[in-house]
DNA sequence: GCCGTTTTCGGCCCGACTGTTTTCAGTCG
């Protein structure tokens, strides 16, 4: 999959094409990098079909470049620019507040070809001294590339809640603000978040932005306007803070939650009625001969709530987990979206881990802590032979643990019901576990925790003749640690479907996997389970973080099976 | 360089903030 190395390449041909003052080819190559970036499927797979042109913002001349790039790892465009300005252009822009214009001014003036040239010439004071730049944007430069050089990743949604969560009731207890709202990408519960958006009304906004901007948690001012204020805070996380007008709040929760191609389609459906939507909302500006007069230029049409603007646009309001311009603006407009899947809908846990393998509580503690999130049954499915970690079940604590089962269960105190399961592993020999563990786990989860070398064949000769229930995270991948297993999806969805094997959505947040560009488009065929894989009872809450990536992929209840109640899910396996 | 139920040529999203250049270019989202 060379689909993030070919958007990068991209990236970087339009800042190379910006810094030679090309016009509107820098725009043409970021469109079509931010295309590729989010394509659900390998764009070696679209080339093999000869269907590159049918990618969005790709036309013949950049289909050109993705196949040459493809067929010889080699792009003399790409070469040719580098050599031109042998500017290390990604990591100098990736400094906040440089772009491609001050790389090639630093360039020119000061030699500046890599991070380590710039950090150099900020120390010196070189920088200072250059027309257009003074001692302020010098500072700015050098404090911000610490941060540079430390945020190339993304946060994992799962590690933004909290903090999200903290701010969010801090400004809603606050009398300074009135309405409160995290929004980007975080309200579309992306599995990363680049920063935190919040929207808030506020009846005197200088007040409220002195208090965001001073709290103790505050590390660095990187603006502060009086609608608009960005600050790092400890962590290194960027929270950037919009306070708009009450009357224009829906309009502003729209723009801010995104995602951008979301908010172009509905802006193309705006300007097909002679009308425009921006921030402050909708307006109809068929009377008005210059569009670009004014940001409230027209007559406003809709704005105070989401549904309001979504209405008027003939649209049914969409959930914020669907804004990725996935066809989600036509499913409304046809009143077909989905309902989704909610996490009040979840009756199960099907991947829980106990001090028998490596989780850090007892069966007893983890029933008594699913008892109280509501939970009606739980799979403990502690590691078996092979798995590759110190702590796997022999035959001696898999009879342990089936005892403290049958203990817990007889409890009348707890009301969740506690099924033996086991997580075994897929090797190339299939699934090696003893023929009376079978027998005695209610459902099997298996999965791959290392990297063979051919892991889509083992999958699909394990699913094929091993008795397995459940297919666990599937790719493997650990976000910011390392990507997916080599595996062909394609195979391996249908032959779950074949065989009747549900597919995990792992709610860690490290995993969130399945993807959920994947759980949308096998949906119809391959049944799902969203599992949090706990190994203490403080992470069995991260089951809404699963249930959030579901909903991302189109998933109602009846596509979920652990939100049936336990007889129709024994039912849905013929148990 | 891409794109088109008004266009195959002539458009390309746009508003806020910063720093510094006394009127705006660059950057960001």
């Amino acid at each position: 999959m060379q689909n993030q190395e070919i958007a990068k390449t991209f990236y970087e041909i339009a800042d190379f094409l910006e810094i030679k003052e090309v016009e509107y080819k820098p725009r043409a190559y970021r469109t079509a990098a931010e295309n590729i970036e989010s394509l659900s499927t390998d764009i070696e797979d679209i080339h093999d079909r000869n269907e590159l042109e049918e990618i969005e913002g790709i036309g013949e001349s950049i289909a050109e470049k993705v196949a040459e790039y493809l067929d010889t790892g080699y792009l003399a465009y790409y070469e040719d620019l580098k050599a031109d300005l042998p500017i290390d252009i990604e990591a100098i822009t990736s400094v906040k507040g440089v772009g491609p214009k001050t790389a090639k001014k630093l360039y020119l003036e000061l030699d500046v070809l890599t991070l380590e040239d710039l950090e150099h010439a900020a120390e010196n004071g070189a920088i200072a001294e250059l027309e257009g730049f003074g001692k302020a944007s010098q500072q700015n430069i050098l404090d911000r590339i610490e941060w540079a050089k430390r945020s190339q990743e993304r946060m994992l949604l799962g590690r933004a809640f909290p903090i999200a969560r903290s701010i969010e009731t801090r400004l809603q207890n606050s009398d300074a603000f009135d309405r409160v709202d995290i929004v980007g990408s975080f309200r579309r519960r992306r599995p990363t978040v680049g920063d935190l958006d919040i929207l808030a009304t506020a009846s005197a906004p200088e007040v409220a932005m002195e208090e965001f901007c001073t709290h103790d948690n505050v590390k660095e001012v990187l603006a502060r306007g009086n609608t608009k204020s960005s600050v790092i805070v400890s962590g290194g996380l960027q929270i950037d803070l919009r306070i708009v007008d009450d009357s224009e709040y829906g309009a502003a929760l729209i723009y801010f939650t995104g995602s951008k191609d979301h908010n172009i389609t509905l802006r193309n459906r705006a300007i097909d009625h002679g009308w425009k939507l921006n921030e402050y909302g909708l307006f109809d500006v068929s009377d008005v001969d210059d569009v670009r007069g004014g940001q409230r230029v027209g007559k406003r049409i809709a704005s105070e709530t989401e549904p309001d603007i979504y209405d008027t646009l003939n649209t049914t309001w969409i959930q914020p987990e669907l804004r990725e311009d996935t066809g989600e603006v036509d499913a409304a407009a046809a009143s077909e979206l989905p309902d989704l899947v909610e996490r009040s809908d979840m009756k199960g846990d099907l991947h829980l881990h106990t001090k028998y393998s490596n989780g850090s509580h007892s069966v007893r503690e983890i029933a008594v802590a699913a008892d109280e999130l509501g939970m009606e049954y739980i799979l403990i499915t502690d590691y078996g032979p092979h798995v590759p970690t110190p702590h796997t079940l022999d035959a001696e604590t898999f009879d342990s643990q089936q005892t403290e089962i049958k203990e817990v269960n007889d409890d009348a105190d707890i009301a969740v019901t506690v099924l033996q399961g086991i997580e075994a592993e897929i090797t190339d020999e299939g699934l090696e576990i003893p023929e009376d563990w079978h027998e005695a786990c209610d459902l099997v989860v298996a999965g791959i925790h290392s990297q063979p070398s051919n892991p889509t064949e083992q999958v699909r000769i394990a699913f094929h003749e091993f008795p397995i229930d459940v297919f666990a995270h599937p790719t493997n991948r650990l976000i910011n640690e390392h990507g997916s297993l080599d595996l062909d999806l394609n195979v391996v969805m249908e032959t779950a479907s074949d065989e009747h094997i549900a597919v995990e959505i792992n709610a860690r947040p490290e995993r969130l996997d399945l993807d959920w560009q994947f759980i949308k488009e096998y949906r119809e065929t391959v049944h799902y389970v969203v599992s949090t894989d706990s190994h203490m009872t403080d992470e069995l809450d991260n089951m809404q973080l699963g249930v959030s990536q579901a909903r991302r992929g189109w998933c109602e209840t009846d596509n979920v099976l652990n939100t049936r109640s336990l007889d129709d899910l024994m039912a849905f396996y013929g148990k």
